[in-house]
DNA sequence: CATCATATTAGAATCTCATTCTAGGCAATT
DNA sequence: AATTGCCTAGAATGAGATTCTAATATGATG
């Protein structure tokens, strides 16, 4: 059910979003001021406020959204994957494939210092990224009771698999590699199964 | 040489960072406020903004001087080891003594993200990855040729052997894990050695 | 030793924003 | 049609980053 108000709220909030996402990826986040986000996102001050509360909330609204769409399309494509090796490289390669297709979010992910987040803010990041490492763990724990992957701490598995990549990442956004993560995806592949491989595995 | 004027001059810019070192970690970049970085280094705004330009210089300025620091310990160490195994595992190793032993240093440069550097500063750490980069490479291209570490992209080989560990250390700096780096450094060590050694290892 | 140039410090004055406040406007519900 | 509560606008406020001016101290030069 969408009534027209709600409809026009979510219009306006968006409108948001996309300005800040703009603004935030060229100029930075502290260079960019509420005035310049009312005049790309053609709304006021009064506006911002109510739907974000303040500058910061803008800042950590994006951000949540940016990781829960990456994380969301990581679990939708590991439901094709049969093997344990397929299901490790697709971690890598999910995640070069989403920075390839939201070139602007993935920047903003990567670029982004979250001290600054409020307590709630960081405890939505926090939830957010717990229910992502114990969805990501009940997909692989088949393969590990098989020893096709090797039996580590649960909360290793993640920054293992795909830390490499996201630091790889991270420093192309910022022109410190030439090749961007696409080009690398497989490398990055093998080297993540190799790591976890188990003695069970072909 | 060092002059009068230069050991106070050294002395005010170390009081000033350790200032910022500890109200950044504790209060966060932006919540903490000139008048508060005066007060607690004991010296005038102006005294600050001579030294530093500005609040974004005293926080590259910082991060500036954690990474060499982090960087410089790790050349230092890997001097000491003889083999393959070793140097890749010392990679690790290191990174997780040196939170243990450099705790609030750790935390910020964990906790921060570089979009709100200047463009100096950022050009300025781009030197001095790219350099550190070089060094690690230059040191493992031995045991590369002889096919005891796989051949890779020369930029991958950082990513691969410290992203895991690095990618735990952020997430348990903002209390996301219950175990420090240094209680998993085997682990990680262990995946590092996997992801990397190449056909001609023992 | 006197003088000058320069590095450093202090703290008041300015000025740029983030945020708050007040007053409406407009969909939905009765 | 009246009422309620969400939503918007834009002016007013206030905090705090930065700039400015003047003073002090160091070291160099003659």
């Amino acid at each position: 059910m969408s009534s027209i108000r709600a409809a026009s709220t979510r219009a306006r909030r968006t409108a948001i979003l996309e300005a800040a996402l703009d603004c935030f990826t060229t100029r930075g986040v502290d260079a960019t001021t509420i005035e310049e986000l009312c005049h790309q996102a053609g709304c006021s001050t009064g506006s911002i406020y109510h739907h974000f509360g303040n500058k910061e909330g803008i800042a950590s609204g994006l951000f949540l959204h940016g990781i829960r769409s990456l994380n969301a399309d990581l679990l939708r494509r590991l439901q094709h994957c049969q093997t344990a090796e397929q299901s490790v490289r697709m971690v890598v390669i999910q995640y070069c494939d989403w920075i390839h297709d939201n070139p602007e979010l993935a920047r903003y992910l990567l670029s982004f210092r979250d001290i600054s987040f409020s307590a709630t803010a960081r405890l939505e990041l926090q939830s957010t990224y717990h229910h992502h490492l114990a969805a990501i763990f009940r997909w692989f724990r088949p393969f590990v009771l098989r020893e096709e992957i090797r039996t580590l701490p649960p909360e290793a598995y993640v920054p293992i698999i795909s830390g490499p990549i996201q630091d790889y990442a991270r420093h192309w956004v910022r022109g410190q590699f030439q090749l961007p993560p696409s080009a690398v995806k497989d490398v990055f592949a093998e080297a993540a199964w190799n790591a976890v491989r188990g003695p069970g595995a072909g």
